[in-house]
DNA sequence: ACCGTTGTAACCATTATAGTTACTATTAAA
DNA sequence: TTTAATAGTAACTATAATGGTTACAACGGT
């Protein structure tokens, strides 16, 4: 099965190191504790950046959040990464037979039942904030 | 993103043609209904009557439950065809840097929080039975 | 002006997916 | 016993997402 992409978890990464460290968190620091390629990071970073929840300083280097920590929800940080304009997590067959009982309604049905499914599983990522992460290091 | 494979909808699609027509579900007549190749149908097939939720006749074609449909849940479907050992629907990136604090601890407590949001998908996948869906065609 | 950094483009290898062709094995019916 | 329809599977293909890499331009404090 496909999985969900490690830039969800990257980003998460990321973003305890900036709340933690707030200065000095240039993209190769970060690349070094991932242990990833700086691209990677900056990709990344570029993706939080453009959904509000840093400012990265060109030149000088470094990044900074926009939201506190308590205000920064996993389900921000997975919706950041996630680049698809609509949130489909379960892909659905299309043109199925409508001609078909089954074909012509398949769609429609299944489409309430996956939204509910994939929806409860974004509500609990909202519950979690990254403060309540880092404060689950030790 | 990559989405869940379209295996999902085609598995749920395929039980509900056999429970609505019991006999005379071969998998050319799926792959009618569903508007694909035989053969992709087949290998569907295949993963239900490994997870035990149907009996396929070989030569004389055709395919029955092995569950009654307010026996079969979405959940059942979707461990069936999501063809993986473990369920991780969330990929973690690994090998992080273990002198860094956020390095060293961020697999374990995304770990915890990323298997809660799966399980209440799941739990919500299992409570949608394939004869609560059929009872919606119309 | 210099140097470290960010922002991107471009490329590549790997992997999952889904469709396709082709072939064998199975079973009922003629 | 032969025939026809079907299941089961291997092999191949095209497409797409992913994640790593190199390269280079733009930026900005010292």
């Amino acid at each position: 099965m496909k999985q969900i992409s490690t830039r969800f978890s990257i980003a998460v990464h990321t973003l305890s190191l900036i709340a933690i460290i707030p200065n000095d968190c240039t993209g190769d620091f970060i690349a070094g504790s991932v242990n990833t390629n700086p691209v990677v990071i900056r990709r990344i970073m570029g993706m939080l950046k453009k959904a509000g929840l840093v400012d990265v300083r060109p030149g000088v280097g470094g990044a900074s959040l926009l939201k506190a920590p308590n205000e920064i929800t996993l389900l921000d940080v997975y919706r950041a990464v996630n680049v698809t304009e609509e949130n489909q997590l379960f892909r659905i067959h299309e043109d199925s037979n409508i001609n078909c009982l089954v074909g012509r309604n398949i769609e429609r049905v299944l489409q309430e039942e996956l939204r509910d499914a994939q929806s409860v599983m974004e509500t609990r990522l909202a519950q979690t904030t990254l403060d309540q992460l880092i404060s689950k290091f030790k």
